[in-house]
DNA sequence: TCGTATACCTAAGAAAATTTGGTATTATAC
DNA sequence: GTATAATACCAAATTTTCTTAGGTATACGA
């Protein structure tokens, strides 16, 4: 999850956590659901490991909390986004039929 | 990892552990190790649901544990490989720059 | 006014992995 | 010859990560 969400912020600049939830969800018709119970505990570790910077804001009277990462988020973001390549990879390798 | 055993096993035919750990770092030059801690009990886990079957050999004394998948167990590797797929298309959505 | 959508959150439990330990044999290096 | 690495199996404790299930509150449509 750490490496999706990263992406998204990297790709979208700042986001709130519910808007990333339908993000997800729209993008992915449905095929993958963020949960919140495993999204707002992560967003809260990565805020707290200064990876992430947030900014209230009201609209229509409902808070919206929004994340961005920070400098030292953008050098995890690419850190985090090559070890997934390198792990689909080798992912790849396996499931590939031999004959290929 | 489920779906990388069953893989293999549907590729190789029959494997035992040992080699499964082995065959998975030499095919990804060592970037995904199957730890044998996951590795034992997925496939006891397997060998109870009816999706493995298992013969013992012995070589040089030392006894090999050979799994390979029944019928049922085809069928469910071909449903493990399909979600997974699914699942990586997904995160090839979240993940791919958006101009492509 | 009642359900759904928006928006945040936590806590308990389950699932899956890592870490660390154990047994035993064989091959290799010193 | 003896210690270390490699082969081969396994289990238990811990950790990590997710799901499930709950809670609060506002806005909107039927």
């Amino acid at each position: 999850m750490e490496p999706i969400i990263l992406s998204l912020l990297k790709d979208n600049g700042k986001m709130y956590g519910y808007q990333i939830t339908q993000h997800v969800k729209e993008l992915t018709k449905g095929e993958l659901q963020i949960t919140e119970g495993a999204l707002y505990p992560l967003l809260h570790r990565l805020e707290e490991e200064g990876i992430l910077d947030t900014e209230m804001e009201s609209v229509d009277n409902r808070m919206r909390k929004y994340y961005s990462l920070t400098k030292s988020g953008k050098k995890e973001t690419q850190k985090a986004v090559n070890e997934l390549s390198l792990f689909l990879e080798s992912l790849q390798l396996i499931l590939q039929p031999k004959t290929v």
